[in-house]
RNA sequence: GCGCCUGUAGCUCAGUUGGAUAGAGCAUCGGACUUCUAAUCCGAGGGUCGCAGGUUCGACUCCUGCCAGGCGCACCA
């Protein structure tokens, strides 16, 4: 059980001792000033009005009737009613030896155990590389993988692969052009078509495989470019996909980033029939109509609020299901067939989409909060101070890649990690890579680097040291050293809190605050001394801070170097 | 025109689900290395929280209306 935890029930029993009706809920907070305690409670104010008396007056009688805990020093009322909770330094201290035995397993929990979480984020169309947008899209995605993870959900991360439709055509087309000039036709590139290199170098990789086959694989090209359309555009799509497919793939494995499922809008919903199906369950539920030679989706009967107040197109004139079918019955059959809570990470550019299949999703008997979408707004990236237009239809954009190489990929993900995802982020490149010693991701990291050249130092000084967690932490009463403690008792409930919000920027804040308290602490005191006590409390003091800047950087995948 | 996001220190951003005197990094200025790593530490300056109302013991936070920027409003995805 947690501290705050613990707290409200003690807060819970006194109001009982009291007579005092209970306050639904009991939130508590870290002050901001020391002297308001470790944690405080608002409890005794949001009670006043149930209780028909003052704030202060019932703080009192919270203080009267608390129990007596091991945790708790005294408890203050103080201001219009705040109940100050100061904790007890030797039950802080021992907790330490509690951190250090839970290890790896320390902020972690069960309080998401049971939850089946699908989770979607990058997605991006595979018509040509990865950009700085998805970089920060994958950071965040992956990040909050690891977070749910921590609170026993089972998370089945996705990136959904839109190889269908008409984006994919116009890929397929514009290869099929590319191949062509390859091979010396003055072709045009078609309208709509993708202009950007990557696919001239693709034609040159794709004939050039062909060449190395010799008479044979010159005959299957010959044959292919004269097939049908139908054919063409299969042939040549699926190539450029599979290759594209790859270095995406590619490029988030070094990026840290592996997911559990790729999923093949082709292959796993079109091919299943699934679209047809999910029409068919809507307009078994009255929710679809035929207009104009098209099914519509009774999008705002359904509770579609994007304030255009239209219906949205389910299958075309042309007999061709929308993307938006599709989607539906992606959600529907294949997400939620084995999860109970869908998330989906969508750029601001797809946001007016959310209200439509949201309403789908609850027509289809999906709880309104079991399906959410968070958008990732966009990145501004500045060149010495200068915007870098971006178009992927104009083929000028900054890769994903490139963006690794100039400032690394610790440097990268946690500076996405510190904004929230729904607030636009301007990435001034130049100032990235030239102050990146300065970036706080070196910050938190150092602290752990000197650590660990603590521990270096008692193995090269030839000190023994016995199992840290059975360490004495009693003589740890320095004032930085009882503050160091309390943070690090934060941890869990720090982790529980930016796992539930969906917002992984809490943990980057909360280990740059953690680092800050270690450095000028471990400027003003020695570790490694005489006094053979002070210095093993000491050493597991730094060690527990060192496992927790472990733990917390794992759940932003950013590495806990060795030394710097 | 309608909808969504954003507006907090010179810049980039946090702000604990409505709490106490609004914070951090960078930048600027001034100090600290004979000692476990100076990618560090100590100190200083810097604010009409876009504007105006409202809700209440209390508002950066919630509501309404404006202003500014971004994005979206297809039988595209």
């Amino acid at each position: 059980m947690s501290i705050t935890e613990r707290l409200t029930e003690g807060v819970r029993t006194a109001l009982a001792n009291a007579g005092l009706p209970e306050p639904p809920t009991c939130v508590w907070e870290v002050p901001r000033q020391p002297e308001h305690g470790d944690y405080a409670t608002n409890a005794a104010m949001t009670l006043a009005r149930a209780a028909k008396k003052p704030p202060r007056q019932i703080a009192e009688l919270i203080v009267k009737h608390f129990p007596s805990l091991p945790e708790v020093e005294r408890l203050e009322v103080a201001g219009p009613g705040f109940l100050n909770v100061f904790l007890a330094p030797a039950w802080c201290a021992g907790a330490l030896r509690e951190i250090l035995a839970a290890g790896d397993h320390y902020g972690r929990s069960e309080a998401a155990r049971g939850r089946r979480i699908r989770l979607e984020f990058v997605s991006a169309n595979p018509t040509g590389p990865l950009v700085i947008v998805n970089a920060r899209a994958a950071a965040i995605g992956d990040s909050l993988a690891r977070l749910l993870r921590s609170q026993g959900a089972a998370v089945t991360t996705e990136y959904y692969v839109n190889d269908a439709g008409t984006q994919f055509e116009a890929l397929a087309r514009s290869f099929e052009a590319r191949v062509l000039q390859e091979l010396g036709q003055p072709v045009p590139l078609p309208d709509n078509g993708y202009p950007g290199d990557y696919l001239i170098d693709l034609a040159r990789d794709y004939v050039s495989e062909c060449r190395a086959k010799g008479a044979d694989g010159m005959q299957a090209l010959e044959s292919r470019v004269v097939g049908s359309e139908r054919e063409r555009l299969e042939h040549f799509g699926r190539w450029a996909v599979a290759r594209i497919l790859e270095q995406q793939r590619r490029a988030l494995r070094d990026y840290g980033v592996e997911y559990d499922v790729w999923t093949s809008e082709q292959r796993d919903v079109r091919d299943r029939g699934l679209a047809e199906q999910a029409l068919e369950a809507l307009a078994a539920r009255g929710l679809t109509y035929e207009k104009d030679g098209a099914l519509w989706f009774r999008s705002t009967e359904a509770g579609d609020d994007a304030g255009d107040e239209k219906d949205r197109v389910l299958r075309r004139s042309s007999g061709e299901v929308t993307y938006f079918a599709v989607d539906i019955a992606n959600h529907h059959y294949v997400k939620f067939a084995d999860a109970d809570r869908v998330i989906d990470l969508f750029g601001p550019d797809h946001h007016g989409y959310v209200p439509r299949l949201r309403a789908a999703m609850q027509a289809l008997g999906h709880p309104a909060e079991a399906f959410e979408v968070l958008i990732v707004q966009l990145v501004t990236l500045l060149r010495d101070g200068q915007p870098v237009r971006m178009s992927k239809r104009r083929g000028e954009f900054v890769l994903m890649e490139e963006l690794l190489e100039e400032v690394g990929r610790d440097a990268a993900r946690f500076t996405f990690l510190t904004r929230r995802h729904d607030s636009p982020l301007e990435f001034d490149l130049a100032v990235a890579t030239r102050q990146s010693s300065e970036n706080p991701v070196y910050y938190v990291q150092y602290a752990h680097a000197r650590i660990r050249s603590i521990d270096r130092q008692v193995g090269e000084q030839g000190i023994a040291v016995p199992p840290l967690e059975k360490a004495d932490p009693s003589p740890l009463t320095a004032p930085e050293e009882q503050a160091l403690i309390k943070r690090l008792l934060q941890y869990p409930e720090v982790v529980r809190g930016a796992a539930q919000a969906l917002e992984p920027h809490r943990v980057a804040y909360w280990l740059s605050e953690l680092a800050a308290a270690f450095h000028p602490y471990y400027k003003n005191h020695r570790v490694i001394q005489d006094d053979r006590r002070l210095m093993l409390a000491r050493l597991a003091l730094c060690a527990t801070v060192g496992r927790v800047i472990r733990n917390g950087l794992e759940l932003l995948g950013v590495s806990a170097p060795e030394s710097m």
